[in-house]
DNA sequence: CGCTCAATTGAGCAACTTCAAAATTAGTGG
DNA sequence: CCACTAATTTTGAAGTTGCTCAATTGAGCG
């Protein structure tokens, strides 16, 4: 019987959120042939800071986040990465060690895909090129939209943008609370602050409203009055 | 006589600091010929935040800011861009509108060249967008350590970090000045700080010698302290 | 020489950080 | 399922840093 394989890349329904959706289906038979099924537990790494990647991890459950770790202790998250996401295309492309680590916020299950997979493609099929530049252009708006917050708003005003973009890129679940479940610390590494500033912060929402918690869950119960304190008004 | 006619792409040097250096003879005969010349005056803007972008600007002299403006006054810096840089590529890659405004820092000419001469390019010459591709990630990797370093770095340390920057990146003219001239409230914007902070800071930096002034430019004549002060030693 | 704009300095204030301790929650093995 | 331990969250309070506003000085320019 001739049955839909899902752990091949032709049939992996995650491709559609990334780049590899551009690719050719005999392209995606010899990818699907050379990668290989990681398994990562919280809190490991996928790679570090500094490490040489020999490929792009593509992944297909769980969170991940891409961030750096300064002398001094401190964490600063630049990106969260769910299903769909592919990471380490940026080092591989530039031929460059890796700018940030990834490690797993949760248990992941990944798919790692040799380099020259990628690098074949991208030689070959411009209908990828395009798509992975495309996709770049949006995390380099996105990276510059950071930097001008951090420079702009208080910490007030990114604890609230930082809620809503989890809100929306994440979705909520069937009781309202937003389906991503991230420590305090996390999330103050997020808007690139201490915890105790995250938290209290949090309990201010809290209390005129805005949000309601349950132990680590949120839930964004006045999104308007969110949306005006990030715009200042 | 057959001279070298340096308005024409072929023979323009700029082109050798950017992607464009991927296109093929006959791609830079195409753009030359539908490219025109413009000349910016300090402080007018190549195009401002929310334009739609019909092409892109190519630097061939002067130095542009690329900022944006908040609606409490503060306009934050995110790259200075000089003789080679290529402008509003990534709205035009991403088809979206400005992300960021360009405003000339002092005098500038430019060659505006219309977006469908860079797209075709893109379509048919893998080599140049694999260019773009690698440039745009580096450019990612600079702006996720600027998000890094906002977040971790006091204004002390981003102070000494972006005068090691433009150091780096203009070089010193003959008296040993960096070779760029910008007003404190600039530099300021850089950092993510109020002009004030920058001030006192470059003060200090004056009475501990690791830097010296004269009006508005600045040499740097210790850069060990800077540097040990930027790795937080 | 007078005008305008940029740079500098002062002082008070608000935001954020840090360290420490208490309260809560999550995790683990029996 | 409970008890116990470890980890995280929460709160308190003091200490810094950086911001803002206002006043002064200085530089460039017609």
């Amino acid at each position: 019987m001739h049955e839909l394989n899902e752990s091949r890349c032709e049939n992996c329904i995650v491709r559609q959120f990334n780049s590899l959706k551009a690719l050719s289906k005999e392209e995606l038979k010899r990818i699907s042939d050379s990668k290989t099924s990681k398994f990562i537990k919280k809190g490991e790494a996928l790679f570090s800071e500094g490490e040489k990647l020999n490929g792009v991890f593509c992944v297909r459950s769980g969170v991940s986040k891409l961030s750096k770790l300064s002398d001094n202790g401190k964490d600063t998250i630049v990106k969260i990465a769910t299903k769909g996401q592919v990471l380490g295309e940026r080092s591989v492309i530039a031929e460059e060690v890796a700018n940030l680590s990834a490690v797993a916020l949760n248990d992941m299950e990944v798919c790692y895909i040799p380099k020259t997979q990628i690098t074949d493609s991208i030689n070959n099929n411009p209908h990828f090129t395009k798509a992975i530049l495309v996709h770049m252009a949006n995390d380099l708006k996105y990276a510059d939209n950071v930097i001008v917050n951090m420079a702009q708003k208080t910490v007030r005003q990114r604890v609230a943008e930082t809620l809503m973009y989890l809100d929306k890129n994440f979705g909520s679940d069937d009781d309202g609370f937003i389906a991503i479940i991230l420590s305090r610390e996390d999330i103050a590494n997020i808007v690139g602050t201490a915890k105790e500033a995250c938290i209290r912060t949090l309990a201010q929402f809290k209390k005129y409203n805005w949000i309601t918690t349950e132990g680590k869950r949120i839930s964004l119960t006045d999104k308007k009055a969110l949306y005006k304190l990030v715009e200042g008004l």
